[in-house]
DNA sequence: TTACGTTACGCGACCCGTAAAGATC
DNA sequence: GATCTTTACGGGTCGCGTAACGTAA
């Protein structure tokens, strides 16, 4: 059982049928089905009822693709958060304070809030709402 | 980003330690740590801190073992539902019946309701209670 | 010096695409 | 006969294990 396997099992449940969901994976139709029935002999149940030229989820099929589109989800959540941390890391802080009170504040161990924005940079506030990129 | 990365992050998260995860996982230390970093790379983040010979999850290490755990989780049940199916497809169903009650019961569309059973096979129910193997 | 993580390299498995065969309408 | 899925085969990628190196306690 591997991710691209049931990334294709969702294309083909979508689209109803093989080669359309070769087409939208930029996929070869026979690699598709060669993946897919490895999978359903892994798992030894059959996720997709072959009538002719249609082809529909079975009702493990059904079930199966509901845990797996959950499971995506997480998965992309797992990746966007990361995109955020790294988009976060790859900026740059300038902090700009008064040398008059700066010299206290940079000394302390403050908690420094960031913002993300939408162009991917952040602002940062501390205590009274100071800003600074 | 793979599934048996996603596991050894899991098992580097759960040890505190490449060498331990990899012998959790039979997997030779170089074999695992390669993964995690290639998997560090195309995050563009570092998922754990190597201090020395302890190694700890970062910040953002954290969130991602979190998201990866869930999406983990729903595809065992995924994995779960289709050998719950599997078990039934694969028992035999007996149906033993009266010729006089039966040549009427057979005819009709029933709905039978399989319950599973602890060692794979499921008990047939329908109706006044009558059961068969 | 010992233990642990990293890098280098050869082997085997697996996925993909092309081509040909089988099946269904 | 046309369309779609399946099977067969060759090529390239990638993960794994062994071995050697770097590094911290």
């Amino acid at each position: 059982m591997e991710l691209h396997q049931l990334r294709y099992v969702l294309a083909v449940a979508r689209a109803g049928s093989f080669s359309r969901a070769a087409e939208d994976l930029y996929l070869a139709q026979p690699s598709l089905s060669v993946q897919i029935r490895k999978l359903e002999k892994e798992l030894g149940i059959a996720l997709f009822d072959r009538l002719g030229r249609r082809v529909v989820l079975t009702a493990a099929g059904e079930e199966f693709v509901a845990h797996v589109q959950q499971a995506l989800a997480h998965l992309d959540r797992a990746r966007a958060g990361a995109a955020a941390v790294r988009s976060l890391q790859g900026g740059r802080v300038s902090i700009g304070v008064l040398p008059s009170v700066g010299a206290g504040l940079m000394r302390c161990d403050c908690v420094w809030r960031l913002l993300p924005r939408r162009d991917g940079s952040a602002s940062c506030s501390w205590g009274t709402g100071r800003r600074s990129r």
